[in-house]
DNA sequence: CTCCCGAATGAAAACGCTTACATCTTATAC
DNA sequence: GTATAAGATGTAAGCGTTTTCATTCGGGAG
């Protein structure tokens, strides 16, 4: 592989030169740029990005941290992420944590090993040591999805208690009394945790009382949302509508319904969390809780990259909520008076 | 940032033990190993992998190239992808090219700068430059989705002319005499090209003639795919049976011919390519063309490997052909005796 | 108690770039 | 034509690793 060396001699010039040609070719004789050139060209020379990134100590990559990037909701900002990172002419490398602490962990120091300059983190246990380090260290990252309480955690995300909120909120608002809820296990997603907290306020608001039996916690597969519905309708009193934390898991729920004959919504309403593209869709269209997945990521590098130049950074001033909405599709009715028993 | 240099000191050995006990711990004392971890917490150190990379010559790094990260059959090969190089200790960096061969040049060429050690290249014109300069440079890649007929280019994927007559051949054995096609651009993506020449094939096997009229070339959206329905309803004589070169452009005409109050499969029926996880929920749920793409990711991977370590390399030995399904649900029906007319 | 050999360690060059600083050109003003 | 300043180019020292080769160490055989 040709370097800037053999470039140099084949343009009779110095390296510097050659440096300069690349990286300021304003500081350079139109008639030497055109040497260098020419020589690049005849000895098929190749950048090396990462002399480079050590001799400046900028890798022009950065990280992006995901439980899953076959979930459409993270599918979505990481593509936010890119179209800035690329804006920027950085590069992105991506890992999945599959909602795995552990997995998390290592994955984000083996990015910080690659001397990626930032990350993009979505984070299953947002107080966890893991961001604390990244604090203690300085090391420049922002949030998404799951918001820290640490005061030098940026974040650009949705109020998951307000979104769980709302989503119960709204079926309760349709009558429904008995309303589970199916989440990830909490101790493997706090998004999850978060709105579930949403899911009791709104309950207790309302004056409902709260039955844990009626929350499952469980996996991220369709298989896993349909497998919960089962548990759930083996109760005395099965829930007349399910709040789903996100829309994977109801798609999984809604099949499950089905499957034992449950039709969606007239006898059970669903609803989901996340608003994927696809939900809109699914049979019956799932009202969802939207969250906006591509500015999510968008502004989160946006914010990255500002701490990235100014250092030491203010993260403080970095916290961006972004709305959820609620989109009302037909997975959702009003309850019957007459209570269908099985 | 304290260096390997800095561990020595501390640890009062030289940077050649230090690399030592992090790279081959058998080859050091015991009682070394326990001094230099120590010094090593004490400082904070941080491995410095793009070092090691420009010492190595191996970045640990392969390339991921895609058009879209957001088409969840692209997300579902990623996973694969990654999935196998994080076994063997090795990161992905990915970008999107959009179907734009500009991009897709660009990017490779930047890939290559960051050092990346080889691709997994989903590219939109396989006999283009950008392959042929890869394997005359000897550049490690193996080609997913997409085949090219130069003899050194691996690949894994499926036969798209093969899975294009499947659909069309399902449609016609339906009856359907005029059946229509929404692809995207073939200036854009070379798959949908194949599953066009797939089309065509079937279409005369069958003795039916081809009209241009009833193909319809646009671009990746769920928007585009409903604006086709448009432009194919306003023909003469317009298709009773649509194949589409994607699930997300089936989802869209299937929204496009709901909307004017066509029903689906009676009036129209519609068949897809790639079988997404979601297009088994939708309404109907899609008929479509099963690629399993995460085997495809993991596979090509599998392959890039091997010709890592083997090099110089026998591309040829290396291309997998994985079946298509077609997978039969509820969004195709036989043609109905009595032409609705419009 | 030596001697010798294998194992453990150290010294230093190399990887391909950037950049501060020094040096050399060139054009301008007189 | 010369002095001078601005601009172009060159020199060389890093950046943080790995690795070859040389050196030192420790322990068993004699």
């Amino acid at each position: 592989m040709a370097t800037i060396f053999d470039v140099a001699r084949r343009a009779n010039v110095s390296v510097a030169t050659v440096s300069r040609v690349i990286n300021h070719p304003g500081k350079v004789t139109e008639r030497t740029r055109r040497k260098v050139s020419t020589a690049m060209e005849a000895c098929g020379y190749v950048y090396n990005a990462l002399a480079m990134g050590l001799s400046t100590k900028r890798s022009r990559t950065i990280g992006i941290v995901i439980p899953n990037i076959t979930n459409p909701i993270f599918s979505e900002s990481t593509r936010g992420i890119q179209d800035y990172a690329s804006e920027k002419g950085y590069h992105v490398i991506l890992v999945n944590t599959d909602y795995l602490y552990e997995k998390e962990k290592k994955l984000v120091s083996l990015l910080r090993e690659k001397q990626v300059e930032g990350l993009v983190l979505t984070t299953n246990k947002p107080e966890g040591e893991i961001v604390h380090g990244l604090i203690k260290d300085g090391f420049p990252f922002v949030l998404t999805y799951s918001h820290s309480k640490h005061p030098m955690a940026a974040f650009v995300g949705v109020n998951n208690i307000q979104g769980g909120m709302r989503a119960t909120e709204f079926l309760i608002g349709l009558k429904h009394r008995r309303v589970g809820m199916i989440a990830l296990d909490f101790s493997l997603s706090d998004r999850s945790y978060q709105r579930w907290l949403g899911y009791r306020r709104s309950l207790k608001k309302n004056g409902l009382p709260y039955d844990p039996d009626l929350v499952v916690q469980t996996e991220y597969t369709f298989e896993k949302g349909k497998k919960a519905v089962e548990s759930l309708m083996t109760l005395p009193y099965p829930p007349t509508a399910v709040f789903c934390t996100n829309d994977i898991l109801a798609l999984g729920a809604m099949k499950g319904f089905k499957e034992i004959g449950k039709k969606i919504p007239e006898e059970v309403s669903i609803a989901g969390f996340d608003d994927i593209a696809f939900s809109k869709f699914v049979a019956p269209p799932l009202t969802s809780i939207h969250q906006p997945a591509y500015t999510m990521g968008w502004k989160a590098t946006e914010i990255l990259f500002e701490l990235l130049s100014k250092f030491p950074f203010q993260a403080s001033r970095h916290r961006i909520l972004l709305e959820t909405e609620l989109v009302v599709r037909q997975s959702c009715a009003p309850l019957l008076k007459k209570k269908v028993k099985r």
